[in-house]
DNA sequence: GAGTGGTCTAGACCACATC
DNA sequence: ATGTGGTCTAGACCACTCT
């Protein structure tokens, strides 16, 4: 079963579960110091090498991280509620703030945007789902998130060109209504969503884009919004630092009580 | 931007970079060979230790696989579709199956399930969702799901002791009718759920259970369970690798029409 | 037996932040 | 200047699977 702890396991992975037992029971907590390379080179009688082979493990299980030049850590992580819910739920009459601005300001935090409007051709996962050809030309509308002046996660709407051509959405200002309000006032009018998320390690852009460590897996979000007749008007890629995320939704029971 | 591939960056990120674009590109697409670690130290005119770092560096990102000794390969993934919505609708009246058996079936395929129920004391994160304290003894009701001989996700509901003691549910045996149906005989008739959903890195354990290769991250979803008054009635972990699964609801939208 | 990846040793030089 | 982690070389032996 725990094969890294046998005596007979690789001395990398001896080390490796050696100090993941450390920061499971709570003997290392969050934020506190490993010996260094050097230190545990001496304490397991193994080259350099091996040691770091031992903690890169841990740094790609998100456990610890390197900051040079003073050491390994042990990690601590901070999640913000993503709720994927309220997004079809109705805002206050004259909203000033898009409703992550308005979750952050709430928690005592300063959000803050960058917003990026370009003409792309779609790949195939957004004309699937946009219900255009793969390389028409599409309409993304590409922001970062940022609390307190760190970057947070992701979101990149994208809506077909013939839909939004010449409105306020090809503007790269904040639009404090949503982009759903302008579409609808476009004769749009989002009826209902498919949410659809995939867990995977990030792609080199987004670990630069949002800044992540090691270790750090994302979700993504795709939101897709249709009106009522069926047609797609906008498909939102929303990227999730695992580290920074929970995502939360609540269900009510549709059971016949008689059961 | 794109730093890896600056004739600057270390030559295993240059190597991790090369493959890292033919396999985004289409160009290695998934089942295909990459190179020996001995072809690509001579393509890049380095030592194989430095061929091994930037291989790896594809490997925690989920994009290969070594099987030796054959060689490294591109990863190809499957996903199943993860429903937490379906868990709350009604379900047919006599039930041979689980929902999640239900569903694989209907795909033609054939479900299995590993189940064992024990006392445990409750850590912090279920003592907090079932309402108990910190070391309480709780039941966990632990299931390993397969499809097709493959282990699939792990599904471990647990219960309040005094809620469930000596019911069915105690019974390490396939509960037809479901757990939630059960604790409804008992008195316990679940109202509403809490969905929480965490993206990270699997823990050795998941690992070993799951069969997972380096690389594959995994969302754990917390579905707490509380009947009308609110008080909780059970709290189900499952944990879904994120090569094979992708969580999927709909929302109806709740606007103003007139808005 | 040949070839694959997995592990390990014993060195070396570097960039970088702190003292 | 010191000490940290980051990168790299040049070897070695191993377990495993295919032929």
């Amino acid at each position: 079963m725990d094969v890294a702890g046998h005596s007979g396991a690789p001395a990398y992975q001896r080390i490796a579960a050696t100090y993941r037992n450390k920061i499971i029971s709570g003997e290392l907590r969050p934020g506190d110091q490993l010996p260094t390379e050097h230190e545990i080179t001496e304490l397991f009688g193994v080259v350099r090498q091996t040691v770091r082979s031992g903690l890169s493990v841990l740094v790609t299980e998100g456990l610890i991280v390197a900051r040079r030049p003073h050491g390994y850590f042990v990690r601590q992580r901070e999640h913000m509620v993503y709720r994927p819910q309220q997004k079809s739920r109705p805002r206050p009459a004259t909203p000033e703030m898009d409703r992550f601005s308005q979750q952050i300001v709430a928690e005592g935090r300063t959000p803050s945007q960058l917003i990026e409007v370009s003409l792309v051709q779609a790949g195939p996962e957004l004309a699937e789902r946009l219900q255009v050809n793969p390389g028409d030309t599409i309409v993304a509308r590409r922001r970062v998130r940022f609390i307190n002046g760190e970057p947070t996660n992701i979101n990149d709407s994208h809506f077909p060109l013939d839909l939004v051509r010449d409105s306020e959405i090809m503007s790269p200002a904040y639009l404090s209504r949503g982009t759903d309000q302008v579409l609808a006032e476009l004769g749009y009018r989002q009826d209902y969503a498919i949410d659809e998320i995939f867990v995977r390690m990030p792609t080199p852009d987004e670990i630069h884009r949002l800044n992540l460590g090691p270790g750090t897996p994302v979700a993504t979000h795709y939101d897709t919004g249709y009106t009522a007749a069926g047609q797609a008007v906008q498909c939102t890629v929303n990227v999730l630092p695992g580290d920074r995320h929970k995502i939360v939704f609540e269900r009510q029971w549709q059971d016949d009580p008689g059961n």
